[in-house]
DNA sequence: TGCTTGACGCGCG
DNA sequence: ACGCGCGCCAAGC
């Protein structure tokens, strides 16, 4: 019941469902704005927990260094990039440009 | 109960 | 520009 994990886990959903379409942002970013300084990692264990079953965008989260962080090799970073792209998102040399595509990032 | 792991981030060399 | 190490937090064994 009065789980505070769980709550620490809706709003973290809660910001990454706000993030627009054609706009990314970092775990830490994540974390953040979710009130959670440092749980960037957490961010990351909880998209892997769920992935799948969930509406929730979390393609749109990536790694601050501007690139996915599911290994390259995998089907699920494949799909990852290919849901960006669709969306109008363009990978340079396997990252993304933040200060052209992050939300509410870090002012630049 | 303690060590290891992982979809992270950042400072250094 | 890039690899490396350390710090951070929760979950799995």
């Amino acid at each position: 019941m009065t789980n505070l994990t769980d709550d620490k886990d809706d709003r973290i959903r809660q910001v990454i469902a706000m993030i627009p379409e054609g706009r990314v942002s970092t775990y830490g970013n994540v974390a953040r704005m979710a009130g959670l300084p440092g749980y960037a990692r957490y961010v990351g264990h909880l998209l892997k927990h769920q992935d799948a079953c969930s509406t929730l965008p979390w393609h749109r989260v990536i790694s601050s260094t501007g690139k996915i962080s599911l290994p390259v090799d995998s089907v699920s970073h494949s799909l990852q990039q290919q849901k960006l792209e669709a969306e109008g998102i363009v990978f340079r040399n396997g990252k993304i440009d933040l200060a052209l595509y992050g939300w509410l990032t870090h002012n630049r």
